[in-house]
DNA sequence: CGATGCTTTGAATCTCGTCAAGATGTGTGG
DNA sequence: CCACACATCTTGACGAGATTCAAAGCATCG
């Protein structure tokens, strides 16, 4: 259980710089919960009842509309924080992408030991702002970028965020994920699959193994800084 | 300068709760900082020294790329709070609309008044709660909607937050602010204008001053729920 | 090995962006 | 108060980029 806290991942570390004993605390509240690929571990609208911790496995942050339109808010990782709320409610639902280890918290005793722990209180200050702080990045890559500057950026997230920096990283969400994370449709993400290959700045092998061939081209039209 | 505390705005009520002295408190460490139309409260990468709130006048959030890209992060109103971030530096510029009245606090007397009066910590995280859930929309907008429906979204957001649910107002933002709000050009947001006044959805006089005429079908529009 | 689900590619269509002109609105000085 | 100049907005024609529809190619799994 207590992996969770010994993993090397990037951000959204809710453990940080908690004492041991802190710690013990949440580990005490929580609950083991235990997912396959593509299931729910929480709906949108359903009661906001709980947190989570992931400990292993990556999911996806949705939103959809009774229209049937999805739009994938976030992929969330291993280390990664989930379910923080101020309502009543889920705004959204998280579905998974692979087989994931969860722990869950009672919302109710994980906000009364935010009170009484004020460094558990700011790891999720800080988590909230780092999420922002994406949001932001995602509404200028949504609202400026074209279809393969999109698949760029979100490569370079996958390849800091879920690779931890490797050149060479399995892509475990589908077409269809990426297209309702960017902003298009399927088709489109792999035809700018295919033009960044042909381009010599991505491999792709059996459509979800990745390769970065030119990681200064990729960060260039990742940013158009 | 009380007159901030009293206004009868929606949300991001900074001052929320909080007692007169409290109040007083918050009052003690501001200064006032008043701006003219298309002016800058701050740029983005410079220091994040202080933090407003907005007592008269409208904004907007922006974030630019060096290739002269603009997004418009958000549009902010009268008693709305704004500049809050964990990073030393600001991640945006916040721009004026029009003449702006607003309250400058200096951060670090800010978040020592943060530690010492909880309720004024709890009303942040609320304002934070809720500017996330509208970068939500804001990213379905982007990632799913039409250009109609997005000029459709931004006017019922304009209806219910900087007119407190009016069905006529003034449009304070050029085509291109809009345009960069909702990733569109300005052509494009020109063109939705007028094929929603086609449509008997909305009067527009004098290119800036606004009328909804079918209020149930916008919202339609907007939401495509 | 065939069935299924996902991905790739092609062709037609459509929406939106670009470029350009003209209209409307705003502000200034005579 | 009018006239002129400058900003912004609207509209049209065209082209680029993305979506849609359709078919074919690959993996995976029983």
């Amino acid at each position: 259980m207590t992996t969770i806290v010994e993993q090397p991942f990037t951000d959204t570390l809710l453990f940080q710089e908690l004492s041991d004993n802190e710690r013990d605390r949440l580990v005490s509240i929580a609950k083991v919960r235990k997912l396959g690929p593509r299931q729910y571990l929480f709906h949108q609208h359903s009661p906001a009842d709980s947190l989570y911790t992931i400990g292993d496995g990556a999911l996806m942050v949705e939103r959809s509309s009774s229209r049937g339109q999805r739009q994938i808010l976030a992929f969330i990782f291993a280390g990664n924080f989930v379910g923080f709320t101020h309502n009543d409610f889920f705004e959204y639902s998280v579905k998974s992408l692979n087989d994931v280890n969860a722990m869950e918290y009672p919302r109710l005793e994980f906000l009364a030991l935010c009170d009484e722990i004020p460094q558990l209180k700011k790891n999720i200050d800080r988590i909230t702002s780092n999420v922002m702080l994406r949001l932001f990045d995602q509404l200028f890559a949504l609202g400026q970028k074209k279809s393969h500057e999109r698949v760029c950026f979100l490569l370079q997230q996958l390849a800091d965020r879920q690779a931890g920096n490797a050149l060479s990283f399995e892509l475990i969400m589908t077409r269809q994920d990426i297209a309702d994370y960017l902003g298009l449709t399927l088709e489109t993400v792999s035809r700018a699959f295919s033009r960044l290959q042909k381009d010599e700045i991505i491999k792709v092998s059996m459509a979800h193994q990745l390769e970065i061939l030119a990681p200064d081209k990729l960060k260039e039209l990742a940013f158009s800084s």
